[in-house]
DNA sequence: GAGTGGTCTAGACCACGAG
DNA sequence: TCGTGGTCTAGACCACTCA
């Protein structure tokens, strides 16, 4: 038998686990010192601090130096809906959000170039999307488009939390768009995500890489969407409206 | 400064990686003990340790209880081609791929009967695939279908690393499939999943919730993917085949 | 400066795997 | 039995926050 069902620090874990979910201790509070609660258990610290990391990588705790642990209040899911060709497939977002957008101009290189089909040090424009209930980010979104594509009148497109807004926003006077590819994968945030996002590095995030293209083919832009796997899921539906789309070689 | 950019661990991991990446230890080699190592860079063991789970959670070690640490083989990685209604989108599969199914019949519950429209207590038929490149998983899949949807004459479908030759072959005397709904998330694997997929629990999985339904409106099978995100993506493509599905309230 | 979290140590003891 | 990894301890020292 594994001894790690039984362990100290999970025990611990699973203790204060169910201590916040029947509410004694309420979102936003700030729990007992690590030295107290290592006490309570007699543990030592760093078995105590083993399980304050469990319930981190849950979204349930977040540490901040110096000041404590505290409770998260419940977080709300929110949903990034794929193939978003069609502007109210982002109607899903949550109301209560708040998106902050940094502009930047950039130049290609390596991956961004690859996924753009343009050139090492062509100019992009960056769009750095976060987008924020409250205090709590839920998503973050580095949106580029190439620099030819930005319309020189609009300075700042309406905010979408997927940054998903500003294709539609660039796509006006264009070809139309036509085909959106989103590579999904799981991992751990980067420290600077992790910063950013307020969230525990040992917390897992979704990685979508998107990359729409309009019906010449052209790039038009590529985004790189990072949420944490405690807030956030991502629905891609499939439709088979005609039926020739399935082939008979079953 | 935070000094988790320079703390001891951090260091240690980065050396060990890139090590590894240079070749200078080689795939399947087994390191060094934790007390030899721990000597080598003068730190204490719990401090080698947790040099160690960096590298396991990037997916470049593997700890072995009671035998070593051993360097993983830089792994193949897999792509999960969504919302595929045609059979041929699993094309994408590695070849070398070998899966293994286990079939059993459950009772739906909770989650599992809302995801198919079931009443709770209605039988299913549960697959469970297990994709390998030689002794290394890379997926695990839970299929469910309803029992009166299994043919009664075929015992053993196809496999697909997927599970989603399950659905074409139950495609066939039935009304056509209709639509795939996947919700993906980002998280920890359970123990008993990092068990079976032999991943350290500190990986991030993808997490894949697939239903399937066909054109009468029935769902067909409702699919649980677990991916590892060291060695497996997720691939949705949105195509606009025909114009009117955009809408023109840009 | 007082209180908090963050990192590290040196060593103990247990559990597992192979001979 | 022996060597390995897995867990835990008791305490030291540093860094951050706030009064």
């Amino acid at each position: 038998m594994i001894r790690s069902v039984t362990s100290r620090h999970q025990t611990i874990a699973d203790d204060l686990r169910s201590q916040i979910s029947a509410g004694l201790i309420k979102a936003g509070e700030r729990l007992p010192s690590e030295a107290q609660l290592a006490d309570r258990y007699t543990v030592s610290k760093p078995t105590l601090r083993s399980a304050l990391a469990i319930l981190q990588g849950e979204g349930l705790v977040e540490k901040v130096h110096g000041r404590g642990n505290f409770i998260l209040p419940a977080l709300h899911r929110v949903t990034y809906v794929g193939g978003a060709l069609s502007i109210d497939a982002r109607a899903a977002t949550n109301a209560a959000m708040s998106v902050s957008i940094r502009t930047a101009n950039v130049k290609a290189e390596g991956h961004l170039s690859a996924l753009l089909r343009v050139s090492t040090g062509a100019l992009l424009a960056e769009y750095i999307c976060l987008t924020q209930e409250g205090r709590t980010p839920h998503s973050l979104a580095r949106v580029y488009v190439p620099q030819d594509l930005v319309p020189t009148d609009a300075q700042e497109p309406s905010a979408s939390p997927w940054g998903d807004d500003l294709g539609a926003w660039l796509a006006g006077p264009r070809p139309p768009l036509a085909e959106v590819r989103e590579k999904v994968t799981a991992r751990l945030p980067t420290s600077e995500e992790a910063r950013t996002l307020r969230i525990s590095s040992a917390l897992a995030v979704l990685d979508i890489e998107r990359v729409t293209s309009d019906s010449a083919g052209r790039v038009v832009e590529a985004a790189l969407l990072v949420l944490p796997g405690d807030r956030a899921d991502a629905l891609f539906t499939t439709s088979c409206t005609t039926t020739d789309e399935r082939g008979t070689n079953g």
